[in-house]
DNA sequence: ATCTGTTTAATTAGTA
DNA sequence: TACTAATTAAACAGAT
């Protein structure tokens, strides 16, 4: 039961974010059987107050103006994080948008704060995000765990009424909305979402003017559940060939009051077989991003460097990929405008287009820069930024698979997970600081697959991948042999917390910092590199084998416990050519 | 000084 | 009744 739960509370595709009426409707129909046993969870299992995708309807809140809110104060820091523009909050942020949505606790003394904050410290599915050093003010961001461990799911339906409180009440969102998992595409230097209590990192994609959004977070000891999710979601994803990848926008899975109720977790509806034969093509369409991200990475600096202002035409069109993304480069940005008024609504996940990720000088200019704005301003009109941005927006051609999907063979799913892994930590670092000079082949040969259209045969696959590989191993960005590594030399790092471990989410990597906290370092000779970036080519620990599980591939449709995708230890990058 | 964040502890109340 | 979650209070440290 706890298992079959896990996959389908996990399964990314048919969680949407509900607002609280939707939640109240279901927990109200749920509740009255079994709310533990209804979520399998045992009695000594602690749980999270809400899915971190929660927000707050309006309609519901205002019913709650007077009085003390029947909502629990992580329910609060919930709603106002996922109400906020960015999915973060400042303390202060937090109070008053709790001050500003219940005005009761304007004067319910400072009691209230010191639970708040209390809640924050302590609350699993809390992550405190540290400011960039360009973004200086009073303490750090607070930011929902956008992947909840399994056994921090909420178990109970309803908080208990304290004394005085109606009991009738709905509390809290209990039993809908987790959002999606994320993939980060980092670059120079993600901050990390430190949840102290689970020790979770999570990484977080640096924007344009300093800020940060949240980007991944995995649980530190990722179950079968989760993998099994994942898995659940590529099947679906890949089987419809118009997966909604971690870069679509999240409201797509939105659900607003007037829709109709959530359907149930899609169940796995084909057999292995058929799910690796999808998920082959789920590979190849990772790898044909892969490649273009690293292609866009590369050619961004490399045109940079040359001082050459722009993109070639080519690289200008968002990709369409039929994993990467849903919105047309043209689409206005998804906070300049709002529809359901008086809703808010959260995202499942909140991923940029991958234009964002590629080109955040580009795409980034259109997100709010007043992340942190929200003050003085009424809840009602000041944070539902994220409202509408639909796939209505959706005026991409149909996506285009690479030829790539058909070409090879599946001996090659273990080299080519590598091969998009690598050309995914690659397209995170900041190539602006990587001289690519020395690297002609691999320029050339990402440029004749993108005149190409990335249809690609073998050969040219071939050629490619050699390149990639020639410049990871000349650069140290991926050692030679490819992952699993030994970690490196321990040094110390600044990540350590009071907590006895520490697990980092690399967005497609975690790691347990008892063990390898020193690869969070950048590699030797590129310092300016990611940590998240050298965790993705370092970090194994010693259980290789786990360690291939626990890796999240960049579109994170991998069915990463298939037999043939184990991946060799002893991988000869040569090998793939 | 104030704010922020962590931690401990006591209390209350719901559930098994 | 035991266990658990949520609340409340408070002490304390560090940052601004």
């Amino acid at each position: 039961m706890t298992s079959e739960l896990g996959s389908s509370l996990t399964s990314m595709d048919w969680l949407p974010q509900l607002t609280m009426r939707a939640a109240i409707q279901k927990s109200d129909a749920g509740h009255h059987h079994h709310p533990r046993g209804h979520h399998g969870h045992g009695p000594g299992k602690k749980s999270a107050p809400l899915y971190p995708g929660t927000t707050l309807d309006q309609e519901e809140a205002a019913r709650h103006r007077d009085g003390k809110p029947p909502y629990s104060y992580a329910s609060l820091i919930t709603f106002a994080i996922n109400g906020s523009p960015h999915k973060r909050m400042t303390l202060s942020e937090i109070y008053q948008w709790i001050c500003d949505n219940f005005p009761y606790y304007l004067e319910a003394g400072s009691g209230w704060k010191n639970s708040i904050r209390h809640n924050l410290s302590l609350n699993k599915c809390f992550l405190k995000v540290p400011r960039s050093k360009d973004d200086p003010g009073k303490g750090s961001y607070w930011a929902t765990d956008t992947n909840p461990k399994e056994d921090t799911l909420p178990t109970r339906p309803k908080k208990r009424p304290r004394s005085g409180e109606r009991a009738s009440t709905p509390y809290s969102l209990e039993s809908e909305s987790l959002r999606m998992d994320c993939i980060m595409y980092g670059d120079a230097s993600p901050p990390l979402a430190i949840n102290t209590v689970t020790n979770k990192v999570a990484l977080y994609k640096k924007e344009k003017e300093g800020s940060d959004s949240p980007r991944s977070s995995l649980n530190n000891s990722l179950s079968d559940q989760s993998l099994a999710s994942v898995n659940l979601n590529s099947v679906g994803s890949v089987h419809s060939y118009t997966p909604v990848s971690s870069h679509s926008e999240p409201s797509s899975h939105s659900l607003s009051l007037q829709q109709p109720p959530l359907p149930p977790p899609p169940q796995p509806q084909c057999s292995v077989a058929e799910r690796d034969k999808l998920l082959l093509f789920s590979d190849f369409e990772d790898l044909s991003v892969s490649f273009r991200s690293l292609y866009k990475s590369v050619f961004q600096q490399s045109f940079s460097q040359q001082g050459i202002m722009g993109m070639p035409s080519e690289l200008s069109q968002q990709p369409r990929t039929s994993c990467s993304y849903q919105h047309s480069p043209g689409d206005t940005h998804p906070h300049s405008h709002q529809h359901n008024h008086g809703h808010v609504h959260s995202h499942p996940h909140h991923h940029p287009p991958l234009s964002q990720h590629l080109f955040p000088h580009v795409t980034h200019n259109q997100h709010q820069s007043h992340t942190h704005t929200q003050h003085g301003q009424h809840p009602q009109h000041s944070q539902h930024p994220n409202s509408g941005q639909q796939s209505q927006h959706h005026t991409g051609q149909p996506p285009q698979m690479p030829c790539t999907s058909t070409c090879l063979s599946a001996d090659w799913y273990p080299n080519l997970d590598w091969l998009k892994e690598s050309c995914r930590i690659a397209s995170s670092y900041n190539w602006a600081d990587v001289d690519l000079s020395p690297f002609h082949g691999l320029k050339e040969s990402m440029r004749q697959a993108a005149l190409n259209n990335w249809s690609l045969d073998p050969a040219q696959i071939a050629d490619l991948c050699s390149s990639i590989n020639q410049f990871f191993t000349r650069t140290g960005i991926i050692p030679p042999q490819g992952p699993p590594q030994p970690p490196l030399p321990a040094c110390h790092s600044p990540m350590h917390t009071s907590k006895p471990s520490q697990h980092i989410n690399t967005g497609n990597l975690y790691m347990d910092s008892r063990q390898n906290m020193s690869s969070m370092m950048g590699p030797p000779g590129y310092p300016h590199m990611p940590p998240m970036s050298t965790a993705g080519s370092i970090v194994t620990g010693h259980n290789g084998q786990m360690n291939q599980q626990h890796r999240m591939p960049p579109g994170h449709y991998q069915m990463r416990r298939l037999p043939t995708n184990d991946i060799q230890d002893d991988f000869d990058w040569d090998s793939i050519v």
